[in-house]
RNA sequence: GUGGCCGUAGCUCAGUUGGUUAGAGCGCCAGGUUGUGGCCCUGGAGGUCGGGGGUUCAAGUCCCCUCGGUCACCCCA
């Protein structure tokens, strides 16, 4: 036998219903603010990511699935959607608003551990096109609509701006003076990294302690970036939108200015314990070679994540399972199945060579609300119908049952 | 890439100082009930003990290598 893949994992029944909850509430909640589906390349040009995201970002450093196709040229496979949407927006002319949404598997060669898989789920919303805050506010707000309709308790957003590239030229060097003052006390990984990528330091949680006292993007916004957040802020205070400022989440991809932001959940206890992350991305465009800017926000969410944080729910995943008393009897059956599926009824049998009591073993398992049995009775024109929580069985008329399993 | 822990039935695990045909519970299938699930009883199917090599009269058990899982570091979804 062949093993699956190392970091990858098959979403397999019961724990696969709840993957069909979220990916159907979220397809719901982007219809419900006006996102449009995309599907997008699994594969890219190795290139997109390496400028879009940040040559020496540590996704495209170390995480990256990149292989030569037998063209021989450098592909990869998408380590997240943005970079892919950007593209496909600026390939498509670039121009006006465009809001979708997307959902799909990535991948990114690492260790695997809790959370964190070689192959793993995003559900994605990009507001495209939009400066203004309005956008950053939707996103966010989506974002924790998103997780609350899926029932995961307990949801925190951090928020953070990290300014322009205009304020960071001053803040920059008052971070790398700080930066060097404190050096002999950093990491390896951070000294190698506070020249230049210093804002990346700010996040580290090995020099968390020494870089409490750094100075903070937040506090050397430029008045235009500053009022931007303000306005993000009271957008997310009139939605009811909780949130806590983090001054020192940078977050790790080259392509974010002003937002950024990512949510939590108690429930999804592990070291990596965000469930989705995303912010403004106005550079990213011009990075990857559009001529014209392109603003723009993003958020991705770990389905894998949120999953795994979601409720069980008991409800009964079919409405009737049909036991049929008799093989003879299997094309009745068959064509009653068909037409109480084309109705609309969630149905399933197993045939009629098995005994009743394995059909009704079947049926319990299936999570059946009710069970009907085929037999004597249908050459009367009757079935006879059982719930089966409280045990109660009636005869009834064929026309009657359906009826009754529409209710 | 680095480190800790762990690999015995579909799942969770037991298996004594190395010693005969490797066990249990759950699950699955069937029967007890020739038309009825959950509870109960009976029976059945199901295992290259992760893989390879070594030590030994003898290896699930000891040694080496390797593959995998898991958690953590780094970083992120």
């Amino acid at each position: 036998m062949i093993p699956r893949l190392k970091g990858t994992d098959d979403i397999l029944p019961p724990e696969s219903a709840r993957w069909r909850r979220l990916l159907r509430g979220f397809d719901d909640l982007a219809a419900r603010y006006g996102y449009d589906l995309v599907l997008m390349p699994v594969l890219e040009a190795t290139e997109l990511f390496a400028r879009g995201v940040g040559a020496d970002t540590e996704v495209v450093q170390k995480q990256m699935y990149t292989f030569e196709d037998r063209g021989g040229r450098s592909v990869t496979l998408r380590p997240e959607f943005t970079a892919g949407i950007v593209r496909a927006y600026v390939e498509a002319g670039g121009t006006g608003v465009m809001k979708v949404a997307a959902s799909g598997p990535q991948f990114r060669y690492e260790q695997p551990q809790k959370g964190r898989r070689r192959q793993f789920h995003q559900v994605d919303l990009e507001y495209l096109g939009e400066p203004g805050p309005r956008a950053d506010i939707e996103v966010i707000e989506m974002s924790h609509r998103l997780l609350a309709e899926a029932g995961v308790p307990g949801i925190t957003v951090h928020l953070n701006s990290i300014g322009d590239a205009s304020d960071r030229a001053t803040y920059r060097d008052l971070l790398r003076d700080f930066l060097h003052g404190v050096a002999n006390e950093l990491s390896p990984d951070s000294r190698r990294r506070m020249d230049d990528n210093p804002l990346r330091v700010l996040d580290s949680k090995v020099d968390k302690d020494v870089v409490a006292a750094a100075p903070v993007p937040l506090d050397h916004l430029g008045a235009e970036t500053a009022a931007h957040f303000a306005a993000v802020r009271s957008g997310l205070d009139a939605a009811g939108i909780g949130y806590e400022i983090a001054p020192r989440l940078v977050r790790g991809l080259d392509y974010y200015n002003r937002t950024v932001f990512e949510v939590f959940s108690p429930a999804f206890e592990a070291a990596q314990s965000s469930l989705g992350g995303g912010g403004r991305y106005d550079p990213l465009g011009e990075l990857i070679g559009s001529r014209l800017p392109v603003p723009g926000v993003g958020v991705a969410m770990g389905c894998d994540r949120i999953v795994a944080a979601m409720p069980d729910l008991e409800s009964p995943r079919l409405d009737v399972f049909v036991a049929v008393a008799g093989a003879a009897r299997e094309d009745v059956a068959s064509s009653w199945v068909r037409r109480l599926r084309a109705e609309g009824l969630r149905v399933d049998w197993a045939g009629g060579d098995r005994s009743l009591k394995s059909q009704f073993k079947a049926a319990d398992r299936s999570g059946a609300a009710a069970v009907a049995v085929i037999g004597d009775e249908w050459e009367r024109g009757e079935v006879r119908v059982k719930s089966m929580a409280t045990g109660e069985e009636v005869t009834m008329d064929i026309e009657e049952a359906v009826a009754w399993l529409h209710r």
